[in-house]
RNA sequence: GGAGAGAUGGCUGAGUGGACGAAAGCGCCCGCCUCGAAAGCGGGUGUGCCCGCAAGGGCACCGGGGGUUCGAAUCCCUCUCUCUCCGCCA
């Protein structure tokens, strides 16, 4: 969210911006509010400070032991009339302010335009992709034959893309999260457990609400909403808060369960475990000084390659182009992993800065050493998310005789066995 | 769930209807002193919005919202959160 006076005078920019991103807002009707609304409050203003004055004769009066009255015909007409301009003027600025928060953030001048997927670059490619001389079993077939998925039973207890798993992977999940937080908190990031239910105030502030309302789910009666990703919770940990700069950055490491509605997802592209309601992820969380971010943001990459490397899985880093970058993000980068079995590259982690973006609407501040109090810039990352990741060891690590290769990372999380079987 | 207490600036904390954007202290910034620092001394120190080229001026903000009043940090209602006690509970 920018403030209103940005986005009066740079119109043109975040026009640009928001046609490049694929985003819809209504300029025109920005322009006459805004009018309309300095129109108001000039006139309020006006009349408060007559009101003001007023009172004080009213005070004085009284001081020096005469009534005041004299002034009060005079004060309680205008008393009115300013009750009627504040309403129209407290309209004006919530329709204002709701436009203004459906305005998307300014991609970096880094990021290539385009309006799809075809426009983004690959910026590198880590392993190679050995072909394998049998064929690949997709990872449900395998999954359930060895006993470690069971869609059909996730389907019974809750509905369909809401997976279970069972005995060895069970166990593989658990190991997963262990060892992606391990690996990130030894890097200097901070574990923190955080509520899977947040508030509309938190998910205004990350950028989700008033835009994706439609993606979550939502409890009704308390109005709560169950977070897509812990990069809710986690970055409105510090909403509203000012951090001393010496305490710059701030990184965090976090999993937690994430769901998302995806409402008429179904199909061949999202068979398995591609596009499931409830998934696990372990995420990153970063504070930092404006200057620092885009450093940040590369180092942030980095860190989650790290765990695709740990687990011997090729993959592709991609730079997302304006028309797919995010609501909220300047700049994004998509780790995605080679599924053998689906034979197609899938997105495991999305890391981006956000700049002020975020910040601004949630809050987040920093205090520099001069004393001056600024926003500070978010950024996050998926350190990596688990169904796609499994995907690709069920399908990449998938051996002749229908086992699993467990890379040696794994190992001491799944009592040091070197194959499922 | 019930009863009570509370929420004031970066922090602590005063203020119970009019000159209060808000005492005091801490912190922070600038200066003096010093070889340098500490201590001490002096000065400064919130944010947002509107008008203005600027200088400057105006308005708002004391947890959120609403009300009473000519006028609210202060009185009333309501919501949220924190604390204390009771109840319930994995």
């Amino acid at each position: 969210m920018f403030p209103i006076k940005f986005i009066r005078d740079n119109l043109a920019l975040l026009r640009q911006a928001s046609e490049l991103k694929n985003e819809k807002v209504d300029w025109e009707r920005f322009e006459q509010l805004d009018q309309q609304r300095r129109g108001y409050l000039k006139a309020v203003e006006e009349k408060r400070h007559v009101q003001k004055q007023l009172g004080e004769k009213v005070a004085a009066a009284r001081n020096s032991g005469q009534s005041g009255d004299s002034f009060l015909q005079e004060a309680r007409v205008l008393s009115a009339e300013i009750d009627s301009l504040e309403e129209k003027l407290a309209w004006l600025e919530a329709e204002l302010t709701s436009l203004a928060s459906r305005i998307p953030n300014l991609p970096h001048s880094s990021v290539p335009r385009g309006k799809d997927a075809s426009a983004n670059q690959v910026v590198r490619t880590w392993g190679e992709i050995k072909e394998k001389n049998f064929t690949v079993l997709p990872h449900w077939e395998i999954g359930e034959k060895l006993g470690l998925l069971d869609l059909t039973r996730g389907a019974k207890v809750a509905g369909s893309s809401f997976p279970c798993f069972l005995g060895q992977g069970a166990t593989l999940v658990r190991g997963l999260i262990n060892f992606m937080i391990e690996l990130h908190t030894n890097a200097g990031f901070k574990e923190v457990w955080v509520p899977a239910l947040v508030n509309r105030e938190s998910m205004f502030g990350t950028g989700q609400l008033p835009k994706l309302e439609e993606d979550m789910y939502r409890l009704k009666d308390d109005d709560l909403f169950l977070i897509p990703t812990a990069e809710v919770p986690v970055t409105n940990l510090h909403r509203e808060e000012v951090i001393p700069e010496e305490m710059l950055p701030l990184y965090y490491v976090a999993y937690t369960p994430c769901f998302r509605r995806e409402a008429g997802a179904y199909g061949k592209e999202t068979r398995g475990l591609v596009r499931v309601h409830q998934f696990d992820k372990v995420e990153m969380v970063k504070f930092v000084s404006p200057e620092s971010s885009y450093q940040e943001l590369e180092s942030l990459v980095a860190e989650a390659e790290k765990v695709l490397q740990a687990l011997e899985l090729p993959y592709r880093v991609v730079l997302l182009c304006t028309g797919e970058l995010s609501f909220a993000a300047s700049k994004c980068y998509d780790l995605e992993v080679w599924a053998p079995g689906l034979q197609r590259w899938l997105e495991v982690s999305s890391c981006s800065n956000f700049e002020a973006f975020q910040a601004r609407r949630a809050g987040l501040r920093y205090r520099s050493r001069k004393g001056k109090v600024d926003y500070l810039h978010t950024l996050n990352g998926s350190g990596i998310a688990l169904p796609r990741t499994l995907i690709a060891l069920l399908e990449y690590h998938q051996q002749a005789d229908g086992s699993i290769y467990l890379p040696r990372a794994l190992r001491p999380y799944l009592g040091g066995r070197e194959y499922l079987s």
